[in-house]
DNA sequence: AGAAGCTCTGCT
DNA sequence: GCAGAGCTTCTT
C-alpha cells in the first residue's frame, strides 16, 4: 500500500491529561489545501467519538511511524475558527512554561461553544445605526416636540454609532429608531465601519482616528508617566500609584493613543464584578465599541465577541483572566490592571498566570505592556527596580485629598472597642459613612462548648464549620453549620453532641455578628452588609449600593468584597477587624498579602473631599511588619519584604514549583509524592541552588475527605527548574496510577 | 479526562 | 438473573 506513505502526518493537540501530541493521517475527503496550522479538526481519541483537536503541524509521512495511525474524522469549520498564529503560540508558551497539555491550554483559548464537535456556531454580521447624510446636516430645531427623537438623534450624532444592544441602556426605544429611519436622518452600517470608515486609508496616510471624548489634564507626574510610555514596542511598565492618584486616566489616554493608530488594546481586570464598571468609565471616553469577557457573558455571545475580535473589529476588550487568550490582529497594548490580583492566578485545570502570559505576548508581539497597581506584588516591583520594566510612580492624589493614616487601636476583644465606637459616632454624626472591615464570612467562625471544650468540626475536612444565621422570609432567622471547604451543612445542635451541655457559643466574630453588633449600638443608621453570601441573593448588592451612592449616613460591613473594586465617596472612617490571624501565616507571602490588602482597605477612606481615617483593631500593634507599613507605607514595606526575601532565598530571587497531589488515603499521596522526589533527585540531586521540601501536607491536609500533599522544588536557576519538570512529568505520568490519585503541576505557586 | 468494558454486590 | 456501582484500561 503506497497510498498511505504518500499522506502527510497531521500532529495535533488533543484535551487530554497526556502531556502528548498525537498524530492522525487525513480523512480521504480531507481537502489539503485548507488543512492549516492552528485549524480545529474532529478526532476519534480512544473510546471518545469525537473530540476537538488543533493541528499544530503537518509533516510528510516517512513511513516510520511506530504506531497504526488513525484518520480524523474531519477538518471543521468552513471559515477559520481555529486558532491563530499568535495565539497558538502563547498557548505553547503556556504549555511548555507550565507543564500542561498544549490540547487543554488550547482549550482555554477556544470558546467554550468551539470546544465541541458538533456546535457549529455562526457568527453574526454585526451592524449598528449611524446617521445619514440628511441625519448629519438636520436642524434639530425641526424635532420641535419630538424629544426623544431629538435625545436619540443627538446620542447618535455624539456617539456615532449605537448597537442595538445599547438601545436599552441609554433608554432609546425601538419605536423611535423606527420613526428616524423613516424620516431618513439614520441608517444601518456594517461593524467594520464603526471607528471610522477611513480608519484604515487614514492609518495608511499617517494620520490620526479621532476617537477620544475630551481627557482630563493630568498632573505633572501623569504626564510624565503618560510621556514615558513608548507604544511602537515591547516595554513593560509598572504604573505603581496611590489610591486615587488618577492610574486610570494615564490608562486612558496611554490607550488613546493606540486606537488612534487604528490597533487594539486588551485591558485585564481582576474577577470581582469590576468589569462593568471600568466598561462604563471606558465607554464614556471613547467614541468606540467596548467590549467586555467576564463570567456573566453567555457562551453563544462569547462566541460573537471572540470572532468580533479576531477580526478586527472590536478597538478594545476589557476582560478577565482568560480574556489574554482572545485573538486580537491589531494589538497594540495591553493594560494589567491592579496587578498584584490574585484571580490573575488560575487556581485548577491548567495554572497560568494570566499577567505573566500577558508579558509574554507583549513580548511576542513586540508591543507594550502596562501593569497598574497601588500595591504592586514584590515580583512585578523587584522588575521594576532591577530595570526590567520601567518604573512609573504617581504619589500625589489627583484629587489632591492626602491618603488617610492608619491608627492602630490596641484591642484583645474580638468585638468592637469603645474607642472605634465612639469613632463611628462621630463619623455618622457628622453625616459621613462608615465601612467595617473583616475578612470572615458568617456569625462566627466556630461554636464552642463551655462545658467540655466540643468544638464545632467538618467531619470531611480539617477545619471547623462556621456559625450562620440564615433570615427566612417570614423574618424568622435560624442558625445553620456552614464548612467553607466543602459545601457540608448541618444543624446547629441544641446540645453538645459530646456531653449534652447546652451551654453553646459561637467564638470569634464574623459579618453578620458584626452586623449584628452594629444594629444594636447604632439602630438608627442602616447597616450594609456585603458578603458572598449578601451579593449572592439577589438584587441586595444592587439596593446596598443605592444607599451607599445616595450619600446618606450608614455602616458597611463586609469582607475582600469591600476592600476591591467599588469606590465609595462618602465613606471618611474605615475600621479594620479580625486580622490577627494573618499576621502569623504559614505562607511566605502573609506579610505581603497583609500590607496589601490593608492598604486597599485604607484607600477606600476618605476619597473625596474628607480626610479619612482608618483605625486597626489588634492585639498586635507593636508588630514591627505593621508598624513600617504605617509609619512608612506600602512602598517601604515592600522593599524590606523584598531584603527579607533575598536573604530567604525566597522568590521572585528563586523560582518555585509545586508537585501538588490530593488521594482518598494520606499515604497514597505521601507514597506517591516520595517517589516523585526520588525521580527528581534523580535527575538533579540537589545543591546548594536547588532543594527539595516535602511531601509536606497543606495547611488543611484533609479537604472533602481528601488528603492533600505537595512536593516543592525551588530552584535559583529558572533553566534547571523547568528541565527537572519537563524530565519529571512524563515518568509520572507513566506511573501505574496509584489508587484515587490526582496530580499536577504548579509553576509559581501563589499559595504554599 | 472520559468512556467502555469488566467484576462484584445486592436484591426481586 | 441482572441492574448499577465501582474498578481498570486505553487513548496516535
Amino acid at each position: 500500500m503506497l497510498i498511505n506513505t504518500e499522506l502527510p502526518i497531521l500532529s495535533i493537540a488533543i484535551p487530554s491529561p497526556l502531556r502528548r501530541i498525537f498524530q492522525y493521517l487525513p480523512a480521504k475527503d480531507t481537502p489539503m489545501e485548507r488543512l492549516a496550522v492552528g485549524a480545529r479538526v474532529a478526532v476519534p481519541f480512544g473510546n471518545q467519538r469525537a473530540l476537538v483537536g488543533i493541528l499544530i503541524d503537518i509533516s510528510t509521512n516517512d513511513g516510520n511511524s511506530q504506531h497504526k495511525l488513525r484518520p480524523i474524522h474531519h477538518l471543521l469549520d468552513e471559515e477559520s475558527l481555529g486558532l491563530d498564529p499568535e495565539i497558538l503560540a502563547l498557548c505553547q508558551w503556556c504549555s511548555q512554561y507550565y507543564h500542561s497539555p498544549l490540547g487543554e491550554v488550547c482549550h482555554l483559548a477556544l470558546p467554550t461553544l468551539l470546544r465541541k464537535p458538533n456546535n457549529k456556531p455562526q457568527p453574526e454580521e454585526k451592524w449598528a445605526w449611524q446617521l445619514s447624510h440628511i441625519g448629519q446636516t438636520y436642524d434639530p430645531s425641526q424635532f420641535g416636540r419630538a424629544h426623544k427623537q431629538q435625545q436619540a438623534w443627538q446620542y447618535i450624532r455624539e456617539q456615532q454609532y449605537l448597537p442595538p444592544e445599547q438601545l436599552k441602556s441609554n433608554n432609546i426605544s425601538r419605536a423611535t429608531i423606527n420613526t428616524l429611519i423613516e424620516k431618513g436622518l439614520i441608517e444601518k452600517i456594517l461593524v467594520e465601519q464603526f471607528v471610522d470608515k477611513t480608519a484604515d486609508e487614514k492609518t495608511k496616510a499617517g494620520e490620526k482616528i479621532n476617537v477620544t471624548n475630551p481627557a482630563f489634564p493630568l498632573n505633572a507626574e501623569q504626564a510624565h508617566a503618560l510621556d514615558a510610555i513608548q507604544t511602537d514596542e515591547f516595554s513593560a511598565y509598572l504604573l505603581e500609584g496611590v489610591t486615587g492618584s488618577g492610574k486610570t486616566e494615564v490608562y486612558l489616554q496611554a490607550i488613546a493613543k493606540v486606537i488612534e493608530k487604528n490597533q487594539q488594546v486588551l485591558v485585564l481586570v481582576p474577577e470581582i464584578g469590576l468589569t462593568p464598571q471600568t466598561a462604563k468609565r471606558f465607554q464614556q471616553r471613547f467614541n468606540v465599541p467596548i467590549t467586555t469577557l467576564h463570567s456573566g457573558i453567555s457562551n453563544k455571545q462569547r462566541f460573537q465577541l471572540w470572532w468580533e475580535a479576531k477580526t478586527g473589529k472590536t478597538p478594545i476588550v476589557i476582560g478577565t483572566r482568560s480574556a489574554i487568550f482572545t485573538p486580537l490582529p491589531k494589538l497594540g497594548l495591553i493594560v494589567v490592571d491592579e496587578e498584584h490580583d490574585l484571580s490573575y492566578k488560575q487556581q485548577d485545570g491548567v495554572r497560568y498566570s494570566a499577567k505573566d502570559t500577558a508579558i509574554i505576548r507583549a513580548q511576542k508581539k513586540n508591543i507594550p505592556i502596562i501593569l497598574g497597581s497601588a500595591t504592586p506584588s514584590l515580583e512585578t516591583l523587584h522588575n521594576a527596580l532591577s530595570q526590567r520594566f520601567t518604573h512609573l510612580q504617581l504619589t500625589e492624589r489627583a484629587t489632591s485629598t492626602t491618603l488617610p493614616s492608619i491608627r492602630c487601636i490596641d484591642s484583645k476583644e474580638s468585638s468592637l472597642a469603645p474607642e472605634v465606637i465612639s469613632a463611628i459616632h462621630k463619623a455618622l454624626h457628622q453625616q459621613q459613612q462608615v465601612l467595617v472591615f473583616i475578612n470572615r464570612r458568617g456569625y462566627a467562625p466556630t461554636l464552642i462548648c463551655q462545658d467540655c471544650g466540643w468544638i464545632s468540626q467538618c467531619d470531611n475536612c480539617d477545619s471547623r464549620m462556621t456559625l450562620h444565621h440564615t433570615k427566612h422570609q417570614n423574618s424568622q432567622s435560624s442558625s445553620l453549620l456552614q464548612c467553607h471547604h466543602c459545601d457540608t451543612k448541618a444543624q446547629t445542635p441544641a446540645h453538645c453532641p459530646d456531653c449534652h451541655s447546652e451551654r453553646l457559643q459561637p467564638l470569634g466574630q464574623g459579618t453578620q455578628r458584626s452586623e449584628e453588633e452594629l444594629q444594636q449600638l447604632f439602630s438608627h443608621t442602616p447597616i450594609l452588609r456585603i458578603d458572598r453570601d449578601s451579593v449572592s441573593r439577589k438584587g441586595e448588592l444592587a439596593t446596598a449600593l443605592k444607599t451607599i451612592n445616595s450619600g446618606e449616613p450608614c455602616i458597611l460591613v463586609g469582607t475582600q468584597m469591600l476592600a476591591k473594586g467599588h469606590h465609595f465617596p462618602n465613606v471618611s472612617l474605615a475600621v479594620i477587624l479580625g486580622l490577627d490571624n494573618s499576621f502569623f501565616s504559614s505562607d511566605f507571602r502573609g506579610s505581603e498579602r497583609m500590607g496589601q490588602l490593608l492598604t486597599q482597605v485604607a484607600g477606600r477612606a476618605g476619597r473625596e473631599q474628607h480626610q479619612g481615617t482608618v483605625l486597626l483593631q489588634t492585639q498586635f500593634s507593636q508588630h514591627p511588619l505593621l508598624q513600617k507599613l504605617i509609619n512608612e507605607g506600602y512602598h517601604t514595606l515592600a522593599q524590606h519584604l523584598l531584603a527579607e526575601r533575598k536573604i530567604s532565598n525566597m522568590p521572585p530571587f528563586e523560582h518555585v514549583a509545586m508537585v501538588r497531589c490530593h488521594a482518598q488515603q494520606a499515604d497514597i499521596a505521601i507514597r506517591f509524592l516520595k517517589q516523585a522526589r526520588q525521580m527528581a533527585e534523580r535527575i538533579m540531586p540537589a545543591h546548594t541552588q536547588l532543594n527539595y521540601i516535602g511531601p509536606f501536607p497543606a495547611t488543611i491536609e484533609k479537604r472533602n475527605n481528601r488528603y492533600y500533599y505537595y512536593l516543592q522544588i525551588k530552584a535559583k536557576n529558572r533553566a534547571e527548574l523547568h528541565h527537572i519538570l519537563q524530565q519529571l512529568c512524563p515518568q509520572l505520568e507513566n506511573q501505574r496510577a496509584l489508587k484515587g490519585l490526582h496530580w499536577f503541576i504548579d509553576v509559581d505557586p501563589q499559595e504554599s
